[in-house]
DNA sequence: TTACTAAGTAAGTGCTTACTTACTTTCGCA
DNA sequence: TGCGAAAGTAAGTAAGCACTTACTTAGTAA
């Protein structure tokens, strides 16, 4: 009786396996409505378990959702956006670095939709863990691209400015954009536009913006 | 007994009085925790009243919620921001304009935090009236400002491009600045600067980069 | 086959929640 | 001065919450 399909239709699971699966269940629903707006036994039925098998993995609610961001960081580094635009940052193609970067960030709020509400909701709820994730991750993301643009102003290519508002400035259209496309104005009322474009003309502004 | 020292010493309100109270109170700690996160009892005790006066005010607690939007549609109009900058855009001066917009927004949301805090939860949670607050708000700065954008690009001053996605760049790189050293990063650690400099810099970017 | 271990649960526990009821206190005015 | 209305509350209630206990079932290795 230990053949593979007993085992599809079986519900029990590898210890790992449903831990897992209670991850990504979990991350869904806080991402739906909050850490305090999840209840435990939703978490469960959403999983197909009880709510002691929750607790069975996990010793309270807070350990689970310290495991969502553990599994987070370990899913993709930190530096994963700038290997993705490396050859542009080599080339000193401003443009490149510009669209590479926000074209990225787009695409990958648009992919991990439910992690991004996570992370708002915890900004909100003022969770710890998540204040390091976040601050961590965008102190990496300052000090990189605000040194590439150091290094163009001293190329003679930038105006002289902090570089910091730069990376401000684009971090900033291209995160309030996803914000308004997949929480606020999800049928693109106010401006119906693709990632490719979205990203181009916002490399555009900042590029020529701060070009000398 | 009804001189005004007395008034002040006790504790009983005028009903209209009370009511304000609770409202201003209900929508520092909806900001702070959530409409989930903030309790009835909770918002009692910071009132200074019993509960059941709470519910003597405001059948429920969604009613509770739906007075706060209410008070707050009253005590600003939607146009504000424009009448702010009237004589900005009477006479086309673009830089006056960007800036004198950013820099209402990056104060307004300093003095009025709670309720910036509010719509972002409100957001998360989805509560369809913060939803019709946002969207006729950010209709009518679409429709203002977009329209102001395609007026100079007839003028043969601005690119030509959809204007829609220059107020998004700017809105963007004001909300998200707003967002960071008011939520995220309060101690400034990745950027410190006034709103007068950050509005500045926003508005010079963004001119450079619609120019022709 | 047996015995051990890990996966899983039904049925709780004590506490908190939004909201109610039945009552008291205070105020202004005839 | 006394009375009606409005302001206010103590003490509930039923439902829901995170979490536990005491137990059953399934897989595995000797």
């Amino acid at each position: 009786m230990k053949d593979t399909i007993f085992k599809c239709i079986s519900s029990r699971m590898a210890g790992d396996e449903r831990r897992e699966q209670i991850i990504r269940v979990a991350m869904r629903l806080f991402g739906e409505n909050g850490f305090r707006g999840t209840t435990t036994k939703e978490i469960a039925n959403a999983a197909g378990v009880s709510e002691a098998t929750v607790f069975k993995h996990f010793a309270n609610k807070d350990e689970l959702y310290a495991a969502i961001l553990d599994h987070k960081s370990c899913e993709h580094g930190f530096d994963l956006p700038f290997a993705e635009i490396a050859d542009k940052l080599a080339d000193k193609d401003d443009f490149g670095v510009f669209y590479g970067l926000a074209l990225y960030i787009l695409d990958h709020h648009e992919r991990d939709f439910d992690f991004l509400r996570l992370m708002m909701y915890s900004a909100l709820e003022g969770h710890e863990l998540a204040r390091r994730f976040y601050e961590s991750f965008s102190s990496y993301v300052y000090d990189f691209l605000g040194e590439y643009i150091r290094q163009r102003q001293t190329d003679g290519v930038f105006r002289d400015m902090e570089p910091r508002i730069v990376v401000r400035s684009l971090i900033g259209m291209v995160v309030h954009h996803s914000l308004n496309t997949l929480l606020w104005d999800k049928e693109q009322k106010l401006l119906k536009i693709s990632n490719e474009d979205a990203a181009r003309e916002f490399a555009t502004i900042l590029l020529e913006g701060v070009k000398k």
